[in-house]
DNA sequence: GATGTGACTTAGA
DNA sequence: ATCTAAGCCACAT
C-alpha cells in the first residue's frame, strides 16, 4: 500500500487518539506512537499530514505554544478555540488541563468530563 | 549509506 | 523576554 511509513502511521493514528477539546505536544504523540524521542520526526510528519482525518491542529508545541501549521497558524488556534481551547496569542491557557496525558499507568482511569467551561478566564488578554 | 532538513525540545547567555 | 547552540529522530534526496 504506498507510501505512509510505519511511523508514520503510527503517529497519526496517536494524534486521531487525541480526543476534542485536549491536545497533545509533539513529544507526547512521539511517546503514543512508540518513540518517545521522535518529537522532530512528528514535525515532519505532521507537515505532510495535511489529512481531514487527523486532528493534526491538536498537536502544539511544548510548554503550551501553538506549535506551527504551515502558513496558517492562525487557523490551527482558530480550530483549537472552536474546540473549547482557549489560546491567547501563542500560548494556550489552562495548558495542564487541556493537555492530553494517555495511558497514566496500570488502573486509574481519570476520566473527568473535560468540561472546559471558558468563563471570564479568556478576558485576561485578548 | 551519507547528507540535509524540519509544524521540536532543553538549556545557557 | 529574545537569541543561540546542541541534541534528537525519521524522512527525502
Amino acid at each position: 500500500m504506498v507510501a505512509a511509513t510505519r511511523f508514520s502511521v503510527l503517529v497519526l493514528n496517536a494524534v486521531r487518539r487525541i480526543p476534542p477539546g485536549r491536545v497533545a505536544t509533539y513529544g507526547d504523540v512521539a511517546a503514543v506512537a512508540g518513540r518517545p524521542r521522535a518529537w522532530r520526526a512528528v514535525g515532519n510528519i505532521m507537515r505532510e499530514c495535511q489529512q481531514a482525518d487527523v486532528p493534526c491542529h491538536r498537536v502544539v508545541a511544548s510548554g503550551g505554544g501553538l506549535g506551527g501549521y504551515g502558513d496558517n497558524p492562525a487557523l490551527k488556534r482558530a480550530l483549537l478555540r472552536a474546540e473549547g481551547v482557549i489560546v491567547v496569542g501563542r500560548r494556550i491557557r489552562q495548558w495542564s488541563l487541556v493537555r492530553w496525558v494517555p495511558a497514566p499507568s496500570g488502573r486509574v482511569r481519570r476520566n473527568r468530563t473535560v468540561a472546559p467551561a471558558v468563563s471570564q478566564e479568556e478576558r485576561r488578554r485578548a
